[in-house]
RNA sequence: UGGGGUGUAGCCAAGAGGUAAGGCAACAGACUUUGACUCUGUCAUUCCGCUGGUUCGAGUCCAGCCACCCCAG
């Protein structure tokens, strides 16, 4: 068997590329691009911007290093335009929208899954391989996803939109595992350039920096109102009602207000049209709990639901 | 320029002669499937509108000044 791994240059795609190679598959590296900067005309904000060696590249280089001590091929693949009119695309309509999307679900959806996957088979590849945690369990001729065996660091939630069929072309070396077995592993292995290497988490190719900068180069900031749901008075000025998420508490910017309580405030509802934030005093307010939802895009790929 | 009131960190606000509470915001770190929530930490070292005075000692008492608010004109 034949199998394409996705390493990223952190821990976990290392570790995963090591068990595999020792549950005797034929493994294949391969570093995946899905972001550039200066393509994508991302510079506001962007720390790294000018920087002579840009985040993915010391990525892309600790990844050579796991491949390398670990005795396996390493290739590297971009998906620059993909990414943007299957993922970002996506989610810059959400963000218009007012909502707040998670565009990791689509990328393993449109990326991993479509494309990479597709590159793997033109290389010879049966399968891909990822380091999430998830567990891939084949019963009767079926397959289904399980959450990982460590809960806490479970990441089925971001394969939630794959189907039955792509979920049969891929391994999860992870899914039994905790996340400190996998450290364990890697200084075991003395994988130098992964082993102690911090989670990454949110948007994957943003990287640490200012988000509501970012948004910036592709949603205009446009000033309006914050008002006090309770009392329809004006409390303070946003940038853009599009960067805020329901719940958020910190970046308003409202401090205390004679006469009124002071527990914090929350962003409780977002009148995109008006460009109005609505907020609410503490974190137990009636405006932000609500007893309904509306769902849809539901994957059923496990018929066992 | 009659009367009353207020002036403490970016904001709100305790304090009441003995050496500046607390909350919000902000910032930093942790955690993280919402860059969200949550948690932890840091945030007025002679400073409490200004200037003098009383006192061993004043944000707290006194005097003058300044600013703002309210009522009356």
């Amino acid at each position: 068997m034949k199998v394409m791994l996705g390493l990223s240059g952190g821990v976990d795609s290392a570790v995963a590329a090591y068990l595999l190679k020792k549950q005797g598959y034929e493994v294949i590296c391969c570093f995946m691009r899905n972001w550039d900067s200066m393509a994508n005309n991302d510079v506001l904000g962007n720390p790294t911007v000018n920087d002579n060696q840009c985040p993915q590249e010391k990525d892309y280089r600790d990844a050579c290093l796991v491949a390398d001590k670990l005795g396996l091929k390493m290739m590297r693949i971009d998906f620059i335009k993909e990414y943007w009119d299957y993922v970002f695309t996506y989610f810059l309509n959400e963000y218009k929208l007012g909502r707040t999307p998670n565009p990791d679900i689509f990328c393993n959806k449109y990326i991993k899954f479509g494309p990479f996957l597709d590159f793997a088979k033109k290389n010879g590849c049966d399968m891909i391989a990822m380091g999430h945690y998830a567990k891939r369990v084949d019963e009767n001729g079926k397959t289904y996803l399980y959450k990982a065996h460590d809960k806490n660091k479970d990441q089925t939630y971001f394969l939630s939109q794959i189907s039955s069929e792509q979920l049969k072309s891929c391994l999860f070396p992870l899914g039994d595992i905790d996340k400190t077995e996998v450290r364990r592993i890697a200084h075991e292995l003395n994988l130098e350039s992964v082993e102690d290497k911090k989670d990454s988490t949110g948007v994957c190719f943003i990287g640490e920096r200012n988000f509501k900068e970012f948004l910036k180069n592709y949603i205009p900031a446009k000033k309006g109102k914050i008002m006090d749901i309770a009392t329809n008075t004006v409390l303070g000025e946003h940038d853009g009602v599009m960067y805020y998420t329901l719940g958020q508490r910190k970046g308003l910017g409202i401090g205390g207000i004679n006469g009124l309580p002071t527990h914090g405030w929350f962003v409780c509802k977002k009148d995109v049209k008006n460009n109005i934030l609505y907020v609410a005093s503490g974190s137990e307010d009636e405006h932000l709990f609500s007893d309904e939802a509306v769902i849809n895009n539901i994957n059923l790929f496990n018929d066992k639901l």
